[in-house]
DNA sequence: ATGGTGGGCGCCCCA
């Protein structure tokens, strides 16, 4: 039985817990990854996702903001939920989780901030913020590499905010001072991806130039028609865990979903 | 043309 993680920015797990039944209803994921959960731990809505049978939860949240959490019908162990950058911002939670054949896999499961308008450090605190974000992910990942990546493989995935290729925006000439697409923030997540040799296993199997998007602007009248996306959701793996994904979707139809997040899932599949 | 929409929270923050 393979083993099958699904990663979605939610957008309050509240008022969408019904669009995640639906995922989990058509889909079936063994592991359902949330960002943006906006819904303090003791509000979280877990008798839903246990009637589905994901019991084993782990929760990572705060009041109003930002929020992470995985849900799993698998075995899970919580291994950690680092603080980054002393904001005291739920935005990472990692955990452990077992496939059928007994390989249990790292889940590192990431809402990095958004960055704000002005995409300069000196006059944007949102900015500045972004940018510390990565350099303590880089520095994280580069020093302590068996707490954040054991043996038997690694996942950094979620909500990163950047869209790193020419062909993950809609326009890279009209994008590059836009925060998202700005070089410094692609430089900085392709330093973070070089800190482990993290495999980028979307763009592996979706490769440029096809254009790829994860999330389409709430204020677009018609985001279908108009496809202005960015990819701003990733799922990277560990080299040697990078050759059991033998499958990976977009589920660009979501953002159809009546009353959808702005963000859509992404399922990646391990033979493992 | 510098808006537009959507969420949480509480009279305004963030994406």
């Amino acid at each position: 039985m393979p083993l099958t993680i699904a990663t979605w920015n939610i957008n309050s797990v509240r008022l969408r817990q019904d669009l995640v039944a639906k995922l989990i209803s058509e889909h079936a994921p063994d592991v359902v990854c949330l960002q943006e959960t906006k819904c303090p731990n003791d509000a979280f809505p877990t008798k839903i996702f246990e009637k589905l049978g994901y019991g084993q939860i782990a929760i990572n949240g705060q009041k109003g903001y930002h929020g992470v959490a995985v849900l799993s019908r698998r075995p899970l162990q919580e291994v950690v939920a680092r603080p980054f950058c002393d904001m005291g911002d739920s935005r990472h939670i990692a955990v452990d989780v077992q496939g059928s054949t007994g390989r249990s896999v790292r889940i590192h499961n990431f809402y990095v901030p958004a960055g704000g308008d002005e995409p300069d450090p000196a006059i944007n605190p949102k900015f500045d913020h972004k940018l510390r974000f990565l350099d303590e992910m880089i520095a994280w990942f580069g020093a302590d590499t068996p707490t954040v990546a054991p043996a038997d493989g690694a996942i950094i995935l979620g909500d990163l905010n950047i869209a790193p290729l020419e062909e993950d925006v809609w326009s890279h000439k009209k994008l590059l001072k836009v925060v998202s697409h700005t070089p410094v923030e692609t430089d900085g997540l392709e330093r973070v991806r070089k800190a482990l040799d993290w495999v980028d296993v979307v763009r592996r199997d979706i490769p440029p130039p096809e254009k790829l998007y994860t999330w389409w602007s709430y204020r677009s009248k018609d985001w279908d028609a108009a496809d202005k996306g960015r990819r701003l959701d990733h799922v990277w793996l560990t080299p040697g865990l990078s050759d059991a994904c033998d499958k990976v979707e977009v589920l660009r139809e979501a953002r159809g979903w009546d009353r959808p997040s702005d963000h859509v899932p992404i399922i990646v599949r391990l033979d493992i």
